[in-house]
DNA sequence: TATTGTTATACTCTATAACTATA
DNA sequence: TATAGTTATAGAGTATAACAATA
């Protein structure tokens, strides 16, 4: 037991892959969005979107982490390409809530299908080390639930 | 046999965990660069620069993926810290060499080490599971080398 | 009076183009 | 003539502040 490494070093090295590895992948989420005419923030805010859901501008302001007055503007170009539709809530006239359209929704799965199809060194695992990988990724992420339930989305900006 | 999870589905659902984890780790380089008075690309820029060797502001450019205006804003303001310092090539004097000044590496190395002090449920893990998420990690990245090698930094931008 | 969303405006980061000095 | 770096300027994206409508 002379100079094992110890657990944080070891921790530390793996961190370290993990975000390397993010790092080359990165371009994917900018490229994906400059292919379909997207700003990152804007195809961040489509992939947040929940189908069927519709949220405040408010709300949107928290969940983006922005500004609403930038809500505003991604919310506008958003719907001028037809994605989202505002809509005046009747228990309180004030406040918009935003959803996904038909359109929107279709091109946010299409565009997230695009973003989780893995990379070629992930399919290249066999299917033990890669049932093993998401084990412990889940532990990390200590997300409990069972298979692909789990819709974090795939948002990278 | 009936209905095993193809790989390609596996392998989706586990890129997604990583992305995922991921995600929720990107603020802390926003964080780290805020709270040092520093803008994103500066402190991708600060980490890109290796200790002791100078480097050409037309590599930098390269290096950094932006427009060598853009490299001498960059290194403007690093400089204006005592970070970097610019040195003109005696051998071509339209170049400058740009290295990092005593207290920019320190920064750097404080900030780095800030950087890959691994997130708590990392350190939840098992030696083993260090061990062997390391390894799969390692296989993915397809980064043959030895253990505390791969001085793949930190920044995650 | 407080709150939702919008508009007007300014600031930050990046790029393009014109320029200076070396080669 | 070509190249390294800088300066002047414009653009994209974001925020701050003042505003209108509703509560």
């Amino acid at each position: 037991m002379g100079k094992s490494p110890n657990k944080v070093e070891l921790a530390a090295d793996c961190f370290r892959l993990l975000t390397g590895f993010l790092q080359r992948h990165r371009h994917r989420f900018l490229t994906v969005a400059a292919d379909h005419g997207l700003t990152p923030a804007h195809l961040g805010a489509l992939l947040s979107l929940e189908p069927g859901e519709g949220q405040p501008m408010r709300a949107l302001a928290e969940l983006w982490h922005c500004d609403a007055s930038n809500v505003t503007w991604l919310v506008d170009r958003l719907e001028e390409r037809g994605l989202v539709a505002r809509q005046q809530l009747p228990t309180d006239r004030r406040v918009k809530s935003v959803a996904l359209t038909a359109k929107g929704a279709n091109l946010r799965s299409a565009i997230d299908e695009e973003l989780t199809s893995p990379p070629e060194p992930m399919l290249a695992l066999t299917l033990v080390e890669l049932a093993q990988l998401t084990e412990l990724l889940r532990k990390l992420t200590s997300e409990a639930g069972p298979s692909t339930t789990g819709r974090s989305n795939t948002m990278v900006r």
